[in-house]
RNA sequence: GCCGCGGUAGUAUAGCCCGGUCAAGUAUGCAGGCCUUUCGAGCCUGUGACCCGGGUUCAAAUCCCGGCCGCGGCACCA
């Protein structure tokens, strides 16, 4: 389309137009069917929402399905958090992603154990009783690679080794005792591929499955049970992180063996967000380790999408970055600066715009004619949102920063829509009216609050590893927008989101 | 060490498949101006990139080779 009528494009350009995601290969209106499998032991960062994103996308561009399947195959290195089954897909319906159907691995285990029949019976997979894991070192591990050795039962035929698998279902076998590998070339080029395992053993009295308990003993690797779940729920295009690279060739072997068809695959590169800890191992460990010093999964220091909502990041922003960067194959390091500017042309519009006067100094009007009535909206540009009043009488007291206080003192200055006033040490003297004279006399335009209609509010504001707290004056007036917003503008000072008002109003700051 | 993927401005991305229209587009960032309830938004101006070296070609960001750099995998994790 755009090759065709460039021209007429060009004019509709003007209007903020979005970019799209590039065309899927071989896909097929109405036939492209995308998964997320995530794995539960943890709730989803932004790096893993840009597959999920991506994934969602796609199915909606090609009128497809998306399919949502939690990964949940090892009770004992990777042990499902029973509750991040929901936290995830109620991030994922933060996000805006809806899938059209749900799984879960750890409830298709009978699934797996019948195609893993089939496949010894085709020759393609033998139990191995001999290569027993050993503890790996750095040192040995391309000595461990490369010394496999074919068991006899590789070549022993699909009635002994169908005995053997029932055997490994059946717990005859302990942790290490007992694998199925799956038959591959023996001269591969990447020793890491040759005779995979599917199936291992873990004891599940020992580590027992949170939603299968200890029913289950022979465990599918991850290969196995994509590959199968892949194919049986009938996936068109797979969209994950390029260190699945090499897996894609062990799942091929699956699809070898039996005729299927690969879905076509994308791998796309690593993201992280600048100045935030991603990875769910160091966010499990600090949670660990120090618990007081941070709010859980959902910390603002976090990269959690959890973490992301609190803070006053909109979903639109995440969705829009992620088309931004793409299903490119590098890896790519998203600034918060970038997250913030996409947030803020959806959250500016509707934030309410009011004062908070942090590091206040209090001073008295002086010298007042008569008293002044401001009206102020709560946003130049959205009128929707409203206005306030304000009546500034001799004697009045009201609060400016400490910044401006410092900076400006002596001088000339502009009580923001009110009027001009000389800043003298403990009061504020009038000047003039007009804004045409302050900006003659260069006078700066302040924000202030009237103390007697404030109250006293923090501001939680994240910077690097700290949480830094802010204290100021807050108008009271912003009340009547409560429950209508969470996110308002704090003129002067940026953009904050609505925590809680008991027992002190508290924000967190999103961004400028 | 062995396999594999990739390198366009500070960041992200378009272009690379099908070489010229690319003295490289867009967003964000940064600097300045206008405007304004602001150090926000909007509008305007400026800033800044094809990893390096060869080769092919009339012509290379685009094709080929080598180097350098970055990343991933090398689990009975996902």
């Amino acid at each position: 389309m755009e090759g065709k009528y460039p021209e007429l494009l060009s004019e509709e350009r003007r209007k903020e137009e979005e970019k799209t995601l590039p065309p899927l290969p071989n896909a097929i209106e109405g036939k492209v069917v995308t998964r997320f499998a995530p794995n539960p032991d943890f709730v989803i960062h932004i790096g893993n929402s840009r597959v999920a994103i991506l994934s969602h996308e796609y199915a909606r561009m090609y009128k497809g399905k998306m399919i949502l399947r939690f990964e949940d195959t090892d009770p004992r290195t990777k042990k499902p958090m029973i509750e991040a089954y929901n936290l995830i897909k109620e991030d994922l319906r933060w996000l805006g992603i809806k899938w059209d159907e749900e799984y879960i691995q750890s409830l298709r285990m009978p699934i797996y154990y019948e195609v893993a029949k089939k496949l010894i019976e085709l020759g393609g997979a033998y139990v191995d009783t001999v290569n027993i894991k050993g503890a790996k070192t750095d040192e040995d591990e391309e000595e461990q690679t490369k010394a496999f050795i074919p068991p006899p039962t590789r070549e022993a035929g699909p009635s002994v080794n169908l005995e053997l698998f029932e055997k490994m279902i059946n717990g005859d076998f302990g942790e290490g005792e007992a694998v199925l590998r799956v038959k591959t070339r023996l001269d591969l080029p990447d020793k890491s591929l040759v005779d995979w395992v599917a199936f291992r053993i873990i004891d599940t009295d020992v580590h027992p499955h949170p939603i299968t308990g200890s029913r289950y003993v022979a465990w599918p690797t991850y290969n196995f049970a994509v590959a199968v779940d892949d194919h049986l729920l009938g996936i068109t295009h797979i969209i994950r992180g390029k260190e699945h690279l090499s897996n894609t060739y062990k799942q091929r072997y699956i699809y070898d063996y039996f005729g299927w068809t690969m879905p076509e695959t994308i791998h796309v590169g690593r993201l992280k967000l600048e100045g935030f800890i991603m990875s769910k191992s160091v966010i499990k460990k600090i949670l660990m380790d120090k618990p007081f010093h941070y709010q859980g999964p959902e910390d603002p220091r976090f990269g959690t999408i959890a973490a992301l909502r609190k803070r006053g990041i909109r979903p639109e922003a995440i969705r829009r970055i992620m088309i931004n960067v793409g299903i490119k194959s590098t890896d790519a390091s998203i600034s918060y600066a970038n997250l913030a500017a996409e947030n803020r042309k959806i959250i500016e519009p509707i934030s309410p715009r009011v004062s908070f006067v942090w590091s206040p100094v209090r001073l008295k009007i002086k010298n007042l004619p008569s008293c002044i009535k401001a009206t102020l909206p709560f946003h130049p540009d959205n009128p929707a949102l409203g206005s306030r009043s304000y009546e500034l009488c001799e004697n009045d007291e009201v609060a400016i920063t400490m910044e401006d206080y410092k900076l400006f003192n002596g001088k000339i200055i502009r009580l923001m829509e009110t009027a001009n006033f000389l800043l003298s040490k403990d009061y504020l003297e009038f000047h003039s009216h007009g804004l045409e004279k302050a900006k003659e006399l260069g006078a700066p335009i302040i924000h202030w609050v009237k103390t007697a209609e404030s109250e006293e509010a923090v501001l939680y504001k994240p910077e690097g590893d700290e949480l830094i707290l802010v204290k100021g004056l807050l108008e009271k007036k912003f009340i009547d927008k409560i429950g209508k917003h969470d996110t308002f503008q704090f003129l002067r000072y940026g953009f904050a989101k609505l925590e809680s008002i008991s027992p002190v109003t508290t924000f967190i700051y999103i961004h400028e």
